[in-house]
DNA sequence: TAGTTGTACGAACGGTCGTGCTAAAATCAC
DNA sequence: GTGATTTTAGCACGACCGTTCGTACAACTA
């Protein structure tokens, strides 16, 4: 039997959190601001504030929120693909798709953020490089993997690769976000191409 | 003659621009506060104000400081190197070093400021893509003489080539600050090392 | 010497921030 | 129905924000 009262607040909360991780892509974590996001949702600041608690409590809501919308976008479908080089492929691609559909107004959330807390110390910044790190991980045990299948010559270099592929995406976004265009996605993606069939069996 | 007046000023001046890069190298442009900054340096908060007329106006003079310090510690002494691949390799060189060795103490001053304002408008955003653009035009410019001078073959893709190099420096600021360490900086001139000897003629 | 100019200060302004308190409204169990 | 529970609103707080103003003092000009 659902509570009708929690429910209600799930909701808001739902409704919070999806405008917050669009203005945190543009303005930042620290744009956020509790009287802000309840201006334009219409609620009141006490009652955005008493739904999580404290900002920081907001904050982490945020990046997990967008934790799980890059999950949806980039990691889900890409694991749809087979394991080893055409899910590296798909990681790739699916990753510049993610950055240049604007899922976020103001391009890759974790890039944003994970430049924004970097150098900061507490639980906000573990979160972002917690998440950030999962992501790079993900992209080095798939290489292994396609190492492992007989996709890329053993001795590749894995993590050499991953650090590479890893930048290439992170510059696409960076570049377009800065100065527009689908350039830099069609640089990073034929960079991508000729790295991973340089490192092919 | 010197008026000791301006004197003085310029020396404040100089002395808050100091302090101000470095703090928004970690908290961001947004992060300076003038009340923060006159308490560091022990001066009043309207002081610091009237030295630079509004708080936008303290935000671009630092940017423009950051730039004098990206261009001293990077540009000029690759611009010692003969041209050609040699100040490519350089340019590269110096600035995974500036990075490296944290002359701004969150990083790349760059890297900070241009994901905090990327997806903004106005002044500060301006200022930050036209110094981020002019270093990107500087790669991509050396490169072009490099191919000219027949150190690299022809039609070897100096626009890819430039945003390859460009990508992995920005990720290998970007991994160091978040995770620390330096291998990040060892995979990123690896990388540029053998990109650079397979364009080479 | 008198007057002007530039730096720096201290106090105060209106505004927004995050955060408490209290009360109302909505939903539950009984 | 009554009473407990949970979400939301309203209001006030202290702190800090950028900004303005009047003023004090040092350094220049005449």
């Amino acid at each position: 039997m659902p509570d009708g009262r929690v429910l209600r607040g799930e909701a808001t909360r739902r409704a919070v959190l999806a405008h917050a991780v669009g203005v945190a892509s543009v303005e930042g974590l620290d744009g956020l601001s509790l009287g802000r996001i309840a201006t334009d949702l219409k609620l009141s600041k006490s009652g955005v504030f008493a739904l999580f608690g404290s900002k920081e409590d907001l904050q982490l809501a945020t990046v997990g929120a967008a934790s799980a919308v890059f999950t949806e976008h980039v990691v889900d479908p890409s694991l749809a693909a087979p394991p080893g080089l055409p899910r590296v492929r798909a990681l790739c691609e699916n990753w510049l798709s993610y950055s240049e559909r604007r899922i976020f107004p103001g391009g890759c959330f974790f890039f944003h953020t994970a430049a924004e807390y970097d150098a900061r110390t507490g639980r906000v910044h573990d979160a972002v490089v917690e998440v950030s790190g999962r992501f790079a991980g993900l992209i080095e045990e798939t290489l292994r993997e396609a190492e492992k299948l007989g996709h890329l010559a053993s001795g590749s270099g894995v993590a050499q690769l991953s650090f590479e592929l890893h930048a290439l995406g992170l510059a696409a976004n960076a570049d377009s976000v800065l100065h527009g265009g689908s350039r830099p996605y069609r640089l990073a993606a034929e960079a991508m191409r000729r790295r991973l069939a340089e490192a092919a069996a």
